[in-house]
DNA sequence: TTCATAGATGCAATATTGTTGCATTTGTAT
DNA sequence: ATACAAATGCAACAATATTGCATCTATGAA
């Protein structure tokens, strides 16, 4: 239940916030804001975007930008239950070159980068490819 | 000089681009639009979109995101002298959580990822730390 | 169950960022 | 020196995001 999630990141549950969480959850890639635009059928822009602005701060979602002015969002893992507005994920952010998606892919263990002079406390990998399912076509 | 980095690149060299190009050589990390913005005293806001347009296209200098809304850009390498648009860099993008700036580092390997049923074309790493320069302080 | 209140919403106005079309100017190859 | 494609600069516009404020509502406490 929706209402569960925005429960445990202290959210207080209205009708609006749990229609946007619905968009999340059926998607199984990470969707943009025109996407979600298009998937609610009447909504007030300024409050998407506060309501966006407020998942992304109590690690509901989390952000993935790539470059080509791509920026879409996707649920966190349960693991991210914090106020900080920090987040960590175990995983790498993947578009397929086919269908222009982007997925979250968990992933065994992140390799670790090493700078000398640098001190690195949180990395991130983003891939280009052909995603599962395009592969298979 | 900068002429000859634009005339490699195969872009006609104009006042207004080598004054950009100045401001990028002149920088050791990343620069957002707004930097570049404020460095150019006056200029025409659309020739610059334009020019940094066909700076990304040609190879002369690639785009960097990274969460937050950062979007900034920096020179490339030799490397990529291709009229494809895409990018070849041996380097990471790391933004220091002191200064805030972002730098493109050289690394010695950049570590293959796998993953099941995905292939992996290109990869890109991002990573936030402190730098070289505010470690010592 | 009722009530008070902090937090969420929705509207208006506005700021920021980026794009398109078009006439004019300029860099470059001949 | 010249012709022409490419670059520039202006106007108009489109898309995206933010702020202030009045109103409404979810939630915890009485």
């Amino acid at each position: 239940m929706n209402d569960t999630i925005l429960r445990k990141k202290k959210l207080r549950v209205t009708p609006f916030r749990k229609e946007v969480l619905k968009v999340f959850l059926k998607n199984d890639h990470a969707i943009s804001m025109q996407d979600i635009e298009n998937e609610l059928g009447d909504f007030d822009r300024i409050t998407l975007y506060r309501t966006i602005k407020s998942f992304i701060n109590k690690g509901v979602i989390h952000e993935i930008v790539m470059p080509g002015d791509i920026r879409k969002m996707a649920l966190c893992d349960q693991v991210c239950d914090h106020d900080s507005g920090l987040h960590d994920h175990n995983h790498i952010h993947f578009q397929c070159k086919k269908c222009e998606e982007v997925f979250c892919v968990e992933i065994d263990k992140i390799p670790e980068i090493k700078i000398p002079g640098f001190q690195i406390e949180e990395q991130e990998i983003q891939a280009k490819g052909i995603c599962e399912k395009c592969s298979g076509s």
